[in-house]
DNA sequence: GTCAATTCACATGAAAGAGACCACGGTCTAGTG
DNA sequence: CTAGACCGTGGTCTCTTTCATGTGAATTGACGA
């Protein structure tokens, strides 16, 4: 055993892939953001006032996931920190906040607690008022001068479950401060999210607005070129990896991350395989095992009843696969009553299972689409988006943790 | 045949309850001098 | 006398139920050509 434990690590050892594989990693910040210069330009030129001190407009990004908003804007951050530190008059604070990781930001109480966390403060995870945990945030701030960025990644997702008025509270907030300054950055990639804000908010969330188009397979190519080229050893990289890579993020609205994630695993496929060239074929892999893995891992960690629902779905789309009949909500509903009689479970009502259903279509499991059947009724025909391969996976991790508690 | 009303089977919303967690302030207890 | 243990109250959170209202088009049925 020892042995061949060696092996494996000295094939490691080798390293006959990466040279720095933190290059092709997702928290890498890159020194140069190819294509997105104009961008970065504009948001400088929107953020410059508070170097002198003075409030910036409220700005609104908008662009699909991996079209370098994020990249963006931090790097627009970096630079003026950088900048203000030689100012002493005031001090500049930009924070970023991240609305998509549900520990940190699914209520207006936990993201003040996490700014005020991010400003050197503390507050409980529950337990005071949500008007308490504003009085303090505020008293926070004015403490002292203080030019004050927020940066809500994903904003879209906090307003869908919190409700806009947070937005409105904080835009607000400036009349209630007597030294301080706040800004408000919104990054969205939901183009039709503004839209849907109350009026009042919407003008002044959005003072100034900018757009990230997706990249297109070209820059991708380009970026991962870049990338590639101090991440990887030369050589081993076979003709065409790059292209297909790009061409697969490409088809996914120009995601540069994606297309980054790819390469990524693929090395580490092929480094796996103890292949010292990363072949086309590792990138079909890759991107089977990207896919695999994000929903391997959203069905291992959802609860009890989001499990039953889920193979509800699951085994009605084998069912139903030869007659290419789609699946509707109530015959999953009614299959789902039958597994928790099985599992000795209780069974939630219609209502509940309905939101369940579209919790999955957030998550890209499934697919959903209302339609309406005339008379027979209306309800949302539900497709599974995964290989069988995976649908099969799928079922046995179901089972195993049903059967184990 | 045509057109509006009807009807189905849910979708979608709003409100509120249950049970868990927690902070805060007050009261009680035990250890200390 | 004081620090710490121990309540009770009131707040939040998540998950869920209950009640209410909305909805798109197939079907129905009355109507007129």
């Amino acid at each position: 055993m020892g042995k061949e434990l060696d092996e494996i690590f000295d094939s490691f050892d080798k390293k006959a892939i990466f040279k720095d594989k933190f290059l092709l990693q997702a928290e890498h910040k890159p020194t140069a953001i190819p294509h997105r210069e104009e961008q970065i330009k504009q948001i400088a030129a929107i953020l410059a006032p508070v170097l002198r001190g003075e409030r910036t407009s409220n700005l609104f990004l908008y662009g699909k996931t991996g079209t370098g908003k994020t990249l963006s804007i931090q790097f627009v951050r970096d630079e003026l920190l950088k900048r203000a530190r030689k100012n002493p008059d005031f001090n500049l604070r930009i924070e970023y906040i991240n609305c998509k990781l549900r520990k940190v930001s699914d209520t207006e109480y936990r993201i003040l607690a996490e700014l005020i966390k991010k400003l050197g403060g503390s507050v409980p995870d529950t337990g005071l008022p949500t008007v308490a945990v504003y009085n303090k945030f505020i008293e926070i701030i004015d403490k002292e001068k203080l030019i004050l960025i927020l940066i809500f990644d994903e904003i879209d997702q906090a307003v869908k479950k919190i409700s806009d008025n947070f937005l409105y509270n904080l835009t607000r907030l400036n009349s209630e401060l007597s030294k301080s300054q706040i800004g408000v950055i919104g990054i969205s990639n939901d183009l039709t999210f503004l839209d849907s804000l109350d009026p009042r908010i919407k003008s002044s969330l959005s003072e100034e607005e900018l757009v990230f188009p997706p990249y297109n397979a070209l820059q991708l190519q380009e970026i991962l070129k870049k990338r590639a080229m101090f991440a990887f050893k030369s050589g081993v990289l076979q003709d065409g990896v790059i292209e297909k890579c790009a061409a697969f993020a490409a088809r996914e609205h120009g995601d540069a991350r994606r297309a980054l994630d790819l390469l990524r695993i693929a090395g580490e496929l092929a480094e796996r395989d103890n292949s010292n060239k990363i072949h086309v074929k590792y990138i079909d892999e890759a991107n089977e095992k990207i896919e695999r893995d994000k929903i391997l891992d959203v069905v291992k960690t959802e609860p009890k009843q989001f499990q039953l629902v889920l193979l509800a779905i699951v085994e009605l789309s084998e069912l139903q696969k030869d007659k290419k009949e789609p699946v509707f909500t109530g015959d999953v509903y009614n299959l789902y009553q039958e597994l928790c009689k099985k599992h000795k479970t209780e069974i939630l009502t219609q209502r509940r299972v309905s939101d369940i259903i579209q919790e999955f279509d957030m998550l890209g499991i499934i697919n959903v689409r209302v339609i309406s059947k005339g008379r027979g009724g209306r309800m949302r025909e539900i497709k599974l988006v995964v290989s069988n391969k995976i649908a099969e996976k799928v079922k046995e991790i179901i089972h195993d943790s049903l059967n184990y508690n």
